[in-house]
DNA sequence: GTGCATTTGTACGTATGTATA
DNA sequence: CTATACATACGTACAAATGCA
């Protein structure tokens, strides 16, 4: 028993191995953003790959949003700073090719939200207190609809931003991206909108207000409940109680 | 005032539009898993671009989970059946780049395995929680570390497809590979594994009866403590307050 | 099992529009 | 404004790999 267990060598292709040496090259910070690669032609004579190889290995890398290239750049592709364009990429991808129901998204933003909200409610700062209660203020002010749903989520934002946890930021704006991209022409029809955005100030201010108490599990609470106000019209009834069971 | 205001028509490249019209015909599910492409040189000759152009869409289009091609594969690239590979590939990168640290990678797990918990709690079958025994008997008969964490995972994984949400389900699974990849080395050299072995059991059977008495806040508080204490000792001194905060 | 036709992977050359110095 | 270098896109060619008769 034992001896050397050899692993199958899978052919890798060139491109996937150009790839990889960027890839490696950017995320282990050698490379930073703002930074440029060798031009194409330059490329192909370090890595000893054809021009096609070179340029599909970018493609990839321009896909993952490492890069990006522009036509007649005389300094080569440029290094991106860190965005989370491929996450939304890949995930709104996900909703799609893996069915994802609304409830489910709603559910999600549920749970991210509310657990921002609790973060924020024990981690914020005095500054993103101002900067909630500001957003806060705007969409008391907001002339229409589009500026109030702006302004909407600059708060949402700011309170992802003081849960401390950029995964956490990164995740609420990409769902709720996806959300009010499935539904925002049924929100644009919403037949009273004055009585809408009242209470949904109204809810924002008392989240605020259990995060300026740092009652975390109270903001958890009512963000819950102001999302699901606000969302459960657009999901299908069956599938309410799913929703309803975060509501405890 | 008003009048046409025309678009700037951004310069998109030949590559992007096969892309476009590819992932349609696939998300809309015109083209499903197991279904192939036309070969290259009929995509080129339907696209009416180049072989390099159609070449590069399809490196993109593997980049992003939704297609391979195998070299001389007489029936054209294969249509694949969704994997979380895309977004599991996009939020490493992220964990990268970002820089994400240890502590926010184990608080958002924190957050979705318990949410996971709580909903299982309320919405799953008979069939699920006799899973989630059978894992827990597994892990009790485990004969080494490895299997053990094997049976770990199988066990998170049911109380994960048991809340109902895909998307929980999913993201659970990347997050918790993504950690188990940054530590697994430091697991696997850990002092008394038979100790932690132990206390990891109590936990999940804690957290199966909570979830089997349809306790749902009470599974969620129990998943969370239990993955506090088993991460906290790879968390930095000073970032464990910000997990500390998710177990009020 | 063998040979054949086809396909992919890769290389190389060329033309064209563009951005920078 | 001109010149230069660049990315984009097209076309051809050949080796390796695959599926099928």
């Amino acid at each position: 028993m034992g001896g050397p267990r050899f692993e199958p060598v899978r052919a890798v292709r060139a491109y996937e191995r150009v790839v990889e040496q960027v890839e490696e090259a950017i995320e282990s910070g050698s490379l930073s953003p703002g930074e440029r690669l060798p031009s194409e032609r330059e490329l192909m004579v370090q890595f000893s790959v054809s021009r096609s190889t070179v340029r599909e290995a970018l493609r990839v890398l321009q896909a993952r949003g490492l890069v990006r290239s522009r036509p007649g750049d005389p300094h080569g592709a440029e290094v991106l700073p860190f965005t989370p364009a491929a996450l939304h990429k890949s995930m709104t991808t996900l909703a799609r090719v893996a069915e994802l129901s609304l409830a489910e998204l709603v559910q999600f933003r549920m749970v991210l939200d509310s657990s921002a909200s609790l973060l924020a409610a024990r981690l914020r700062t005095d500054g993103q207190l101002a900067e909630m209660d500001a957003a806060v203020g705007r969409m008391r002010a907001a002339a229409d609809h589009d500026a109030f749903v702006a302004e909407d989520v600059a708060f949402h934002d700011v309170v992802a931003r003081a849960s401390g946890n950029k995964l956490i930021q990164i995740c609420t704006d990409v769902v709720r991206s996806i959300v009010l991209g499935l539904i925002s022409e049924k929100l644009a029809a919403a037949p009273d909108k004055r009585a809408l955005m009242r209470q949904t100030i109204e809810h924002h201010e008392e989240v605020l207000a259990a995060v300026r108490a740092g009652d975390g599990p109270l903001a958890a609470r009512l963000t819950r409940e102001a999302m699901y106000d606000y969302y459960a019209d657009y999901v299908p009834a069956g599938e309410r109680p799913a929703l309803r069971a975060l509501l405890e």
